[in-house]
DNA sequence: TAGATTGTTAATCGATTAACAATC
DNA sequence: TAGATTGTTAATCGATTAACAATC
C-alpha cells in the first residue's frame, strides 16, 4: 500500500541529508535547525523542511531537529536497516572494485556472488568470493534470497542478462552496463553511467571558457 | 561570453541523446523525427524538440534530423571534440578501474598520470602509467597541461587534495570520494556517489514492497 | 511566558507538455 | 502543392521558496 508518492527529486537528496547527519553526529552535536543545516549543506532551510515533512513531523518547534533520532529516521526511510544479498555480474576491473568497497557492507549491501562468463577467470576469488559461471545464475539467486544484481558487464549483453535475473526473482538492478534495461515496473532500476557523468563534466568546462 | 544559460537538467539529458543517436548511426539510420526518438528513448517528442533548440536550430521542417548531423552536433556541445588531459589521485581498485576502462579514453578523455599516498604502489604501473608520490603532482600538472582530476581517494583527505589541485591549475573534478569539494566557481565538479545511488535503490526497493 | 523553530499553506519560479504557425 | 515536422509560443504542471500560524 503506498502512501502519497515522493518525488525522485526529493529521494535523490536524502543521502546527502544523511551523510551531513552522521557528520554532525560522530561530532557529537545533539541538535540542529534546519537554518544551521541549510548553512552546511547550501540548500535552503525551507527546502530541508519540506523535505523531511514528506515523511513525517521529525523535529520540535523551538528546538529543531534530534541528530541522532533524524540520523536513524532517514535510514530507516532509506531502507538501510534491511540486508540485501547481491551478486555482481561481470568480475571485470570495475566490478571487481564493487566487491573490494567496504563502505557497502557497512550499510547492509552485502556480495554473496559473483559470475562472469570469461573462463580463465571462474575459480578465482575477488575477496574471499568465488567467481562462478553464468549457468550457475539461476540456482545461486534462488538458493541464496538474491535480491539485488550488480551489472558491470558490456552493453551488449547487459539486456538480455537483466531480463533472465528479473525471471529467477532478482528485484533491483545497479547497472554500471551503458544501456537503458527494459525491466517490469516493479522492478527497480538504478542507473551509473559513468560515461554521461563524465560528458557533464565536459559540457562544463567548455561552456565555462567561452 | 556566456549565452543564455543552459540549465542542469538538459545537460544531464544530452549524453543520452547521444547515445541513441550513435546507435541509430550505427544501424545505418540517416534521419529521425522526434516522434520517432521519443518512442526509442521514453521522453515527449516536445522535449526533445525543446532541449535541441536551447543550442539552434538542427532539425528541418517536414523531415526530422539528420542523425549523422545531430550526433556530431550533440558531440560539439558536449565538448567531446576537444581532449582533455586526466590525473588520477588515488590508485585504489577503483581508481585503477577507470584507468583501465578504454571508452574514456575513445572520447578524449586521457589519463596521463597516476598518484598515491602509498610508498608500496608507487612505482608500479596501471595500464603502462606509472604511479607517482604525491609530491610530484604540482610540476606533473603544470608541465603536461592537465585540466581534469579524478579523485578516488578518502574523504577524508579530498578537500586539501582539491585545494592543492585547484592552485595548481585543474578546472575540474570528476569527484568520488564522498564529500562535497568546495572550490571556486570558476572550477568544475562533476561528482558519482556511489553509495548515494545504492542508497536511492535502496529506497526504491523499499517503497515498493509496502 | 517569550523566543525559537517547526510544520504547512501560499506564492513564485522553472521545467515540461501542448498547441500551432512557420516552412521545408 | 499537400503533408510532415520543426521551432517556438502559450498553458500546465511540479518543485522550490517564502511566509506565518502553530507549538514546543
Amino acid at each position: 500500500m503506498e502512501e502519497k508518492e515522493i518525488s525522485q527529486a526529493v529521494i535523490s537528496r536524502l543521502p546527502r541529508y544523511f551523510r551531513y547527519l552522521g557528520e554532525l553526529k560522530d561530532e557529537g552535536t545533539e541538535r540542529v535547525s534546519s537554518q544551521e543545516l541549510s548553512d552546511i549543506m547550501q540548500v535552503t532551510a525551507s527546502q530541508i523542511r519540506q523535505d523531511l515533512n514528506n515523511f513525517g513531523g521529525f523535529g520540535q518547534q523551538g528546538y529543531g531537529y534530534n541528530v541522532g533520532y533524524l540520523y536513524e529516521e532517514i535510514g530507516k526511510i532509506l531502507g538501510l536497516h534491511k540486508e540485501h544479498n547481491l551478486i555482481l555480474v561481470g568480475a571485470g576491473h570495475l566490478g571487481q572494485a564493487l566487491v573490494n568497497y567496504m563502505n557497502f557492507e557497512r550499510r547492509g549491501f552485502i556480495f554473496r556472488g559473483i559470475f562472469d562468463i570469461d573462463e580463465r577467470i571462474q575459480g578465482t576469488k575477488v575477496r574471499g568470493i568465488t567467481v562462478r559461471p553464468m549457468r550457475e545464475m539461476e540456482r545461486f539467486v534462488r538458493e541464496n534470497d538474491i535480491d539485488i544484481a550488480v551489472l558491470t558487464i558490456p552493453k551488449g549483453s547487459a539486456l538480455e542478462v537483466a531480463e533472465q535475473l528479473v525471471s529467477y526473482g532478482i528485484k533491483g538492478f545497479w547497472n554500471f552496463a551503458h544501456v537503458d534495461l527494459h525491466v517490469p515496473e516493479n522492478i527497480q532500476v538504478e542507473n551509473v553511467h559513468l560515461s554521461d557523468s563524465l560528458m557533464k563534466l565536459s559540457y562544463n568546462l567548455a561552456s565555462h571558457d567561452e
